[in-house]
DNA sequence: TCCATAAGGTGAGTCCGACTCAGGTTGTGT
DNA sequence: ACACAACCTGAGTCGGACTCACCTTATGGA
């Protein structure tokens, strides 16, 4: 599902096994809102020992970082289908709500996001801007349209959505992440025809 | 400034000054940065053992839950004085911007609201309340002036504005804090006569 | 097929930081 | 001035992330 792009030859097959095991271990613990997994039950769940996990993850952090990167590619693929299907007013909210619907795949998730938003490191810049591109593309797209105010870029977006990273831990906070969506929506189309 | 609620006899008054000293320790290391700012550092800076702290706060998180606190109590009292002042759509408009220039003390600050955001400690609970408590109050008085929309509740703007906490480490974060503030501003007023 | 070899795996041990507690110190009421 | 409870101290415990010296095995060439 994914050829090699870096310059490194290619990983041992047993090497490969190892790695995808530990991220799935790792996506397993962090969705089911074991919020305290720690390296020793992710490496054991995996079948490998704690040395094996930190041959493919420099740091605990690290191992987090790339479950989320994946999850963040998946998304980061919608808009551009989104504005295929859809009106580019329609593209925006429904690509906000499958933000929330994304976030809800488990409040352990929320905790992997807060973690990674807690460091500056590359990897999440990387996943952040390309996050912010996805929302830049939707923004531009509802200008041309004239159904979207000028002057809100997408990192700006993106940041109004993260408080809804900070959602676990309440009963109802599906809805009330649509009802801050709803509400960022419209905004954005305030001051338009709209 | 504060008389004992508690049922509990009065500090001795070594104990007040330590326990004070402690937070004003805390606060100084939490706003200039030191992230990583280890309780002994804190304890020392403030002039007592290690021990001293464990004396006052439960745990690490309790201090800077404490901290917390007493920032959420200084800006709670801040919407009944503006409503006094000004018309509910501009009393609402402050109020959002002075929590933005609050959590601009320093990016310290935001750790620690992270930080606290991540466990579901009931004194945070009770911070939570009552700065949604807070924010319902003037998005009533919005309503009843016809200027803010129906339906929008404290606890959910309270979350709609938790984003900007995560906003240390990028360079104009303070102008995209306001952007965003401007965003839900306009979400709240859309669809009134505004 | 079989070997040489380097990539990969192992897990006991190190390191470090939050937290504890037995014992000394000091404010306070009488 | 005294008794004593409240307080403070800081070396030590504990737990969890991370390391590294040594073993195992996939792989590619003979």
């Amino acid at each position: 599902m994914e050829v090699s792009l870096s310059s490194a030859r290619p990983l041992r097959a047993d090497a490969r096994r190892n790695r995808e095991a530990l991220l799935a271990a790792a996506r397993e613990a962090f969705l089911s809102g074991d919020t305290d997994s720690h390296v020793e039950e992710i490496a054991r769940s995996a079948g490998v020992a704690v040395g094996t996990l930190y041959r493919h993850f420099e740091t605990r952090e690290a191992l987090i970082e790339e479950v989320y990167r994946q999850e963040v590619d998946e998304l980061c693929a919608a808009p551009a289908a989104l504005l295929e299907r859809y009106s580019p007013e329609e593209a925006l909210r429904r690509f906000l709500l499958l933000l929330v619907e994304h976030a809800a795949v488990g409040k352990g998730m929320s905790v992997a996001l807060e973690s990674i938003m807690a460091t500056a490191s590359p990897v999440f810049e990387a996943a952040r801007t390309q996050m912010a591109d996805a929302l830049t593309q939707l923004l531009d797209a509802g200008v041309t349209a004239g159904v979207v105010r000028d002057g809100v870029t997408g990192p700006t977006l993106l940041r109004a959505l993260g408080g809804i990273c900070g959602m676990r831990a309440t009963e109802g906070w599906q809805d009330e992440a649509r009802q801050i969506t709803a509400l960022l929506f419209d905004g954005l189309r305030y001051g338009t025809a709209g």
